[in-house]
DNA sequence: ACGATAAGTATAGCACACTTTACATTTTTT
DNA sequence: AAAAAATGTAAAGTGTGCTATACTTATCGT
């Protein structure tokens, strides 16, 4: 699964620090995400899609033959 | 957080097992979403959403003061 | 009443989402 | 060039999403 978030937040001149207490979650988890090495929880990709005012289907990128 | 994945289902006369066998996941997995034991990954809520050809935010309703 | 199908509970195990802390590297600013 | 800010890596720990198996309860048709 890819994702838009590192995309988002650098339009609008966010750091990671900042997106991450508006999250509140923490630097690490935003880091992770951005470089993919884990998927956002439903919860938190909700959290991520109203911060960025939009969907979740237009921050997360679903591959088709991706495995649960 | 809720989801109306029971409601969806029965409205379709589909059995859990069948929704199971849908989206490759385990029957299991069906009955503890549909009672609200656990809340699915942000993959399966994919799937359920493509599934019943809406959006994860017309199944899934997110109550604000969750925690992660 | 009986068997079949559907739905539910329980438990154990694995993988991964997220945390915390600490340190290293890159980028930006002055 | 040096300081400061931003980004990255690593490792260990906790909680939970999902699986598998096995047993139980409810519903329905015959």
């Amino acid at each position: 699964m890819q994702n838009r978030i590192q995309e988002l937040r650098k339009q609008r001149r966010v750091t990671q620090q900042e997106l991450a207490d508006a999250l509140s979650v923490s630097r690490q988890t935003i880091i992770s995400l951005e470089n993919g090495r884990y998927n956002a929880s439903l919860l938190l990709a909700h959290r991520i899609a109203q911060y960025f005012e939009t969907t979740i289907e237009a921050i997360f990128i679903f591959d088709e033959e991706e495995t649960l």
